[in-house]
RNA sequence: GGGUCUAUAGCCAAGUGGUAAGGCGUGGGACUGCAACUCCCUGAUUCGUUGGUUCAAAUCCGACUAGGCCCUCCA
């Protein structure tokens, strides 16, 4: 299959590291508040990374952290009263339960930097014993005049980055472009490091938790494309510096949302939260509407995007339902397509989800056909489970009991007699289950 | 200012050298006891503008225009 890859910016056959085996990294949020609507798109994104790749049949590891140690975090607690743990605890759990709503949960690790605070320090000891970094008053910096390469994955100009940086008033740096390794903190939790009291870098802690879970390189590493610079640019320098790889083989980046043309950031203040719009959408009708915009694209939040979405999520739900029926009512074999073609055609080239919806519709209708011309239906909706397993889209079907069957079979008879009356009865207790 | 991405019908959107998928919406029709569901038909001589390369370009190259993003914490 063939990823888009961020750091060559070129379509690439994937190769994995080891055969039969993907490990994956995507950076996760900073506990401090409420994720909003636009940090659920690479948990959107990578859950159906993670699904197409387990479809193919790769055994998947995956790992997103926690930032759980960030001067937001001490801001947090201050503004709300309560310890950093509490905070973050809090917002954790929220998340969690966000990545619920989302039936989103597939991660493997989940990391926190609080438990990654020895293999920190240790990081960047062996960056200063290489002369990578330097400390100054109880700061440690990284030193990118270091690293040839720098500037590889965002296509940034170090001449020119040096040119537009801002200058910083009493700089204790080398170099503007250097960053932190470990910073010095006057307030907030007391984190003994071989520098002084201090917070880690933000940059650091992904590198030094990928690290430590799968050592020094992994197969995709993905996030936002606002990560790409500084944030991934940085982890590359470090991985480059210490164990002389780009850290992953592919580097993965997806769009942002938009509102009215402007990407949704908390600091803009135009975004809503995950779990105030999980009330307003189902996870179906938020995938659909997300799905239907090739991952690496900029996607517009409109009513009519939703709407849209909407009427394709009930069009699928309605279809499932009714072979449900046919299915259990006549003990109907599924689950005996287990690939398809198609799809592999379709999510070989870069995850073109875009198509598969299109491809899903073109079954969804196939499907409708087949049970009004009471063809064999058990492929067709074979096929709709698999695309639905990719994508991450959920829809529960009812079992039957043999009264609902007895019921069911009752309607069509007084129907095809032309009692209504009583057809009508049966077809409101049968509404009601959720049967029809 | 530098970097980068995008520009296809009212809207969403695929297509990356071979003569414009699909969906929503609109309009029309079919099925049906009535509903719901469903099905069929209905749109771009044209792909931001403009040069060029080619037998052939939405697709490649140049210029221009507009917009997003990054260069500061940010998915």
């Amino acid at each position: 299959m063939k990823i888009y890859n961020s750091l060559t910016d070129k379509k690439e056959e994937f190769v994995p590291i080891n055969p039969g085996k993907v490990t994956m990294y995507v950076c996760g949020p900073t506990v401090y508040n409420y994720v909003h609507i636009g940090n659920m798109r690479p948990v959107i994104t990578f859950d159906m990374v993670y699904n197409y790749f387990k479809y193919l049949g790769y055994e998947v590891t995956y790992a997103s952290n926690f930032t759980d140690v960030n001067p937001k975090i001490i801001a947090a607690a201050k503004e709300l009263g309560i310890t950093e743990r509490e905070v973050a605890d809090k917002f954790i759990k929220a998340y969690m339960d966000d990545l619920s709503s989302y039936n989103c949960s597939k991660i493997d690790y989940r990391p926190r930097v609080i438990e990654h605070m020895e293999d920190i320090f240790n990081f960047i000891k062996a960056l200063i014993a290489k002369d990578m970094a330097y400390v100054v008053d109880g700061d440690v910096y990284f030193r990118v005049s270091k690293i040839k390469d720098y500037g590889i994955l965002s296509k940034q100009n170090v001449e020119e980055l040096i040119s537009g940086a801002r200058v910083e008033i009493d700089d204790k740096k080398e170099d503007p472009l250097d960053f932190a390794l470990w910073r010095k903190t006057t307030e907030g939790e007391q984190f003994e490091s071989p520098w002084g009291v201090g917070i880690p870098g933000w940059h650091t802690e992904c590198v030094v938790m990928i690290n430590s879970l799968f050592g020094s390189k992994i197969d995709i590493h993905g996030g936002g494309v606002d990560l790409k610079f500084p944030h991934h640019e940085n982890e590359i320098a470090q991985s480059m510096a210490l164990n002389n790889t780009h850290l992953a083989n592919y580097w993965l980046h997806n769009g942002h949302i938009n509102v009215d043309g402007e990407k949704m950031s908390k600091s803009l203040g135009n975004f809503i939260l995950a779990k105030d719009f999980i009330k307003m959408h189902s996870a179906n009708v938020i995938k659909i509407a997300m799905f239907k915009t090739h991952y690496r694209l900029p996607l517009n939040f409109t009513d009519e995007v939703f709407n849209e979405a909407q009427v394709i999520d009930e069009k699928i739900a309605n279809v499932l339902k009714q072979a449900n029926v046919v299915i259990q009512l006549n003990n109907l074999e599924v689950g005996k397509v287990k690939t398809d073609e198609k799809i592999n055609a379709i999510m070989d080239e870069d995850f073109n989800t875009p198509n598969l919806i299109t491809y899903l519709l073109d079954l969804v209708k196939d499907l409708n056909n087949a049970l009004r011309k009471n063809e064999t239906i058990e492929e067709l909706y074979d096929r709709i489970v698999l695309i639905n397993q990719i994508l991450g889209l959920k829809y529960d079907l009812l079992v039957m009991s043999e009264e609902d069957k007895e019921l069911y079979k009752k309607w069509l008879e007084y129907r095809s007699n032309k009692d209504f009356i009583n057809a009508d009865k049966l077809r409101e207790i049968l509404m009601n289950k959720g049967i029809l």
